[in-house]
DNA sequence: TCCCCTGTATGACCTATATCATAGTCTACC
DNA sequence: GGTAGACTATGATATAGGTCATACAGGGGA
């Protein structure tokens, strides 16, 4: 993994881009960099809130365990987008795990320097409350699906979400969209077993390519109502 | 329903308590009344995001609709607390519908006026990041329970979490613990009445009361491990 | 007062989906 | 190049809990 270059990350990101300068530069000294190997933890739940992370290179997902052992995946995360950010805002421990997919690079910065910088940069701290109000939207969305919808929905609606985010090629296993759309691993095989017989998917071993993102948005909807 | 005094709100409620006499002074002059009778909508899912509110009496439930008919009920509300604020920070349609559900009042301050007045006052948008922090740490914990728990579990994690809030007396119908906990009206019934048999509630129509907590806990524990 | 509507209660049935089992296939690492 | 482990695949079976039907009680409005 090559050497970063920390402006230039944080100029590109969500939360910082529109900073001067000289702010970048004093956040680029606030922050450490964490390499994390493929499977490797940047904090697990109930740790404490210590760092603040920006992802710069990889790709990381955040986990819930729950008490049957069955994993839920909360989200994915690409270079650019901010994580653990829930925690070091209450000083709460984290309320889920991040763990690193593939090799990945994170600048982490201490809540105590985070918070003293955020306090003098509304601008950024009005950013965040659009960060966090997405994945509010996000959320209140994924709670009525897991509530209401049949796992079909959900799954369906878990690829589309995805291929809205990250275009129609999906990087993802079977068991990666059964942990998000919350159903099991054989399921959300037989699923996409049926997408690909069908033609809106096509699919190899930990990817999916959505060919017909209209007939699965007709499957997202749910059977039309008779 | 009585003339409310609305700087006595203001300066209550959450996010601005703390602010000084002028600046609540100015918000309050930006303030509309807004009175809901029991049952009415202060607004529908899908409406453009125009106003904000707080909430000055009464209580408010946030539901998101499904495919299917049912109803999920995101959260409940109470005096002080804030609502329809995630799509007014993204200037996207309202994520959810908000229903008071006894005679209520609410304090609306328009899209354009708050963010004016957020710009100006970090310390708001400090506190608001807070709120919302709170919502995600709830909701990733709803997604889980949903997507991993089964119903006897997310139903007793549903009373515990309206009972941290609220005190052990809940003035819910068996249909809101049913439509917050994802599941059936029947379900919640039988649980209830499983709870009540067994001295671990006591409950009438539109209550329920905690008698033992503890064995609350450990029915949301899930059974114990063989 | 009476009536209707909402909430509570309970039983019978049914199905969506989890579980369990078994097997083949790819790939990363030794 | 070989091998272990992750990923995909598919069938058989079990069951949690949804669905449907019926009934009754309490409370608020006419």
């Amino acid at each position: 993994m090559p050497k970063i270059d920390r402006t230039q990350i944080l100029k590109q990101s969500l939360i910082f881009s529109g900073l001067q300068d000289e702010e970048i530069t004093e956040l680029a000294r606030l922050c450490s960099e964490k390499r994390l190997a493929a499977g490797e933890y940047a904090f697990w739940e109930d740790d404490s809130p210590d760092w603040f992370y920006l992802l710069a290179e990889g790709k990381v997902k955040v986990v819930k365990h729950s008490s049957t052992g069955k994993d839920f995946i909360i989200a994915f995360f690409e270079p650019g987008e901010i994580f653990g950010e829930v925690a070091v805002f209450e000083n709460r421990p984290y309320p889920a795990s991040a763990q690193a997919v593939v090799d990945s690079v994170a600048l982490g910065i201490r809540r105590g320097d985070f918070l003293k910088f955020l306090s003098r940069r509304p601008e950024v701290a009005l950013r965040i409350i659009n960060v966090l109000g997405g994945r509010l939207r996000t959320a209140s969305g994924r709670l009525r699906d897991l509530a209401g919808e049949r796992v079909e929905q959900r799954l369906a609606r878990t690829l589309l979400m995805l291929s809205s985010k990250l275009g129609p090629s999906l990087p993802f296993t079977r068991q990666d969209i059964a942990d998000m759309a919350g159903t099991t691993t054989e399921t959300a095989i037989r699923f996409l077993s049926g997408l690909n017989a069908r033609k809106i998917t096509r699919s190899a071993r930990g990817k999916i390519v959505i060919l017909d993102e209209l007939k699965l948005k007709l499957l997202g909807e749910g059977p039309p109502p008779l």
